[in-house]
DNA sequence: GCGCCGATCATCA
DNA sequence: TGATGATCGGCGC
């Protein structure tokens, strides 16, 4: 198992890995030191739209849990979902996605950024609803400006 | 049009 | 077993 840390704004990333397998992505004031995948640094730089081919710890299993995190990641880059239109695709209900999302332990590679309230507003993130703001305006200022 | 309230269900303590 | 959510939709005003 690997640890490393990036930047993100004024926020940092902090990594869990082990080879392609993520086990563990955070937001935090202070990261760890250590290479995180090259897949974070560009998808954070707005240089990638996806973390393929690494693969979230999250999405395995036929739990609830992890039908929302893999339909949550089928979500192409710069759009959003509704946690209403998760549920109906993995046959549950909006509030069991929240929760998934609230406990959520591979940001970005599942991105839950792009999942939002039902009526366009933000919805919650943690530790702070700055983030998903920030990461859904880096995504669409990149498809915009084709990632220059 | 806006705000309140009840439904709903997988985890965790 | 009961409480708790990063919600949704309908109804009343």
């Amino acid at each position: 198992m690997r640890q490393g840390g990036c930047s993100f704004g004024l926020w940092k990333v902090a990594v869990d890995y082990d080879g392609q397998a993520v086990h563990r992505v955070r937001f935090v004031r202070t990261a760890p030191e250590g290479q995180v995948p090259v897949q974070f640094t560009m998808f954070l730089a707005g240089k990638g739209t996806g973390f393929s081919p690494l693969i979230s710890s999250a999405v395995s299993g036929d739990s609830v849990y992890a039908k929302i995190y893999r339909a949550v990641s089928e979500i192409p880059y710069g759009e959003t979902r509704s946690y209403g239109e998760i549920a109906k695709a993995v046959g549950t209900h909006p509030r069991v996605v929240g929760n998934a999302m609230a406990r959520n332990p591979t940001p970005l590679i599942v991105p839950c950024h792009r999942v939002i309230a039902a009526d366009g507003s933000p919805g919650g993130f943690s530790p702070d609803p700055e983030i998903k703001i920030s990461l859904l305006q880096l995504e669409k200022n990149m498809l915009k400006r084709g990632f220059s």
